[in-house]
DNA sequence: ATCAAGCTGACGTGAAACTGACAGCTAATT
DNA sequence: AATTAGCTGTCAGTTTCACGTCAGCTTGAT
């Protein structure tokens, strides 16, 4: 999933980036307002957490240009100020939610998760496909009653798939929800992390599709058809 | 937009009934966990706002419950409990916002606010003709539940004749939905892929049928005459 | 019967995808 | 610091597959 952090705070910064990688997010962190509005004309994200003090240009602008854009990608703001107005002034501008500093990393991981999961599935905590059971908290992925072992990319991967449900997904859009802004891999790398993840899931009723030219999609083995 | 209320404390539930009412909602209310749960099983809403301490069954079970009949309606969570544990379970069980009271009216009515626009999206453009589904954004093509695999080719194909519903569709107007205006096909070409689509959909009740000289068009089975 | 229109199995070609091997990197351990 | 193990991207050789062409056959109108 990939993932915009607006913040000039330092400390702050380089803490919430290393916290996301850790949790195998993709992302980009920038520290003005201009330059994250600049940014998100041209690149899309699955969530993007957004100080609100900024230099250059405010957060309520940048949040205000986002959705005149038409942008329904989740936004989750950080204030400092504790006062209600700018709460209510940012959720009616479009955020979704909001988190007063100071506040617990927990707590702000969960909000991300608690926002993607409203984005992509209507579900909850747990994605399930088939016989699989994406825990997206503790990052595991059982099948059955047993605990699968994947590397970061392949989970990072399946969790994609199964977020989709049975529906295909490009290697393009693969790229970009694995990948953060300055590290880019071939399509080629894609294929080698779908025949690794393959390796690890032919075992069980579910297979990785491959619909030339389209994308890959997650299936149940009995629901082919010719 | 309907709103389904489950607070047990008096004073709140009437001030908070009141005050959705004015803003145009139309509200039901509950006070108990065990007739929530019920409740929901067989009545929809917009958006739900779901007191965690409740007689009965908990908050917690009554979200838990209803993520697992697989709805994915808008449900903000009021909590009197401080500690952050307990709003990480709740987002984690699917809640989609939380409130801590106590909290401003403004504040909540602007949340539900933001929660029902995040509702009404999704929703991609689909084409229908018997029992085929043709989902035209994610490309992909259902008979019944199960998923027809065609290619690139076969599947623009019926999305053309899908389009056309039963109308006829010439093998120029075919070539020229098929290709770009620099590369060609021949007619012939055009045979073959209907041929090939053919073989896939022969199973179910539909059919491409020939009209000498004109072109094809997509029929069920039983509207055949003599 | 004749002939044009349409059908379809077979085949070749080029593009897309797969995968084993390798190497650079990171993180953990000694 | 050195070593080791695991992750991950690149490369290259191979395989798979879509799809247009062709050739021979079937169909149907007259």
């Amino acid at each position: 999933m990939r993932l915009l952090l607006v913040e000039d705070d330092l400390i702050l910064k380089d803490g919430l980036e290393r916290s996301f990688v850790k949790s195998g997010y993709a992302v980009d962190v920038i520290s003005d307002g201009e330059g994250a509005n600049k940014l998100l004309t041209y690149q899309e994200y699955d969530v993007i957490v957004l100080d609100l003090g900024l230099p250059k240009l405010s957060g309520f602008e940048v949040l205000k240009r986002l959705r005149a854009r038409g942008s329904n990608t989740p936004v989750l703001i950080l204030t400092a100020l504790e006062d209600t107005q700018n709460r209510v002034k940012g959720l009616d501008l479009g955020a979704d939610d909001y988190l007063t500093k100071p506040f617990e990393l927990a707590e702000l991981e969960a909000r991300v998760r608690a926002l993607i999961r409203r984005g992509v599935s209507g579900g909850s905590a747990k994605i399930s496909f088939g016989v699989l059971t994406f825990d997206t908290t503790n990052r595991q992925c059982m099948a059955g009653d047993i605990a699968l072992s994947l590397s970061a990319r392949e989970m990072a991967l399946l969790e994609l798939l199964m977020l989709k449900a049975a529906k295909v997904v490009s290697k393009t859009k693969i790229m970009e929800h694995l990948c953060s802004w300055d590290d880019e891999i071939s399509e080629n790398a894609v294929e080698v992390i779908v025949s690794r993840l393959r390796k690890k899931l032919n075992v069980f009723d579910i297979e990785i599709r491959t619909i030339r030219g389209l994308g890959y999609l997650l299936a149940k083995l009995e629901n082919q058809h010719s």
